[in-house]
DNA sequence: AGCAATGGTAAGTCGTAACTTACGTTAGTC
DNA sequence: GACTAACGTAAGTTACGACTTACCATTGCT
């Protein structure tokens, strides 16, 4: 049931860019705030909601906190969404009656 | 660049309860407000939304119009969230370190 | 035509969550 | 110890979106 959590956590297109920001390796807050439109603790309160989801990681360095993606997150979504598709009896039935009309 | 639109459709939990209730196959949109907590017309403006993001198909039947999975929008997502996987670089990187120091 | 059923849309209310600024905390440096 | 850099958190504001009720449009039936 976490992948609730995670699928609100990306609802936010301010979040999803600072998720995506974190393909390209581990970032500090300070890093990632100044390359977005918003304020740095704006930056720190998305992230402490993508953490809570298991998408985010973190870790000290020095001063400074490193937050890198967290796959266990990503899991949860993966299966969640998997379950979409093996709807197999429903999926079926549809694909059947369109085939019928024309 | 559709992913965003899912992504943000399915961050509402009404919406997403709508959106697994369809997994049952396809359902009217008084059908679908009667086993939740909200009215009629907060389903007919969710399921606006999910149709805007390619989650959702509709067709009339009679007086009723009947809604069903779209799977383009959820392929949408599964591509969009498969990018964070192969991330292979960093994740190379990540794991490498990690794996020094104890 | 008239009535019932179904649902989309308009308009307005209200709660929440995404921001801001201000402050406190921790770790490095001199 | 004093200063700086980098964050997290508290508190308060504000905009937005998830609701509601009311109304209109369509379809089917008698």
């Amino acid at each position: 049931m976490t992948y609730a959590a995670a699928m609100d956590a990306l609802g936010d297109p301010t979040r999803r860019a600072i998720f995506e920001r974190l393909k390209d390796g581990a970032s500090a807050v300070g890093d990632i705030a100044r390359e977005l439109p918003v304020s740095r603790p704006a930056v720190s309160q998305h992230l402490r909601v993508l953490k809570d989801a298991g998408l985010v990681r973190n870790r000290r360095e020095g001063t400074r906190r490193m937050y890198e993606l967290d796959h266990a997150g990503l899991e949860e979504l993966r299966t969640y969404l998997e379950t979409f598709w093996q709807t197999g009896l429903a999926d079926f039935k549809a694909a059947a009656e369109q085939r019928e009309e024309p």
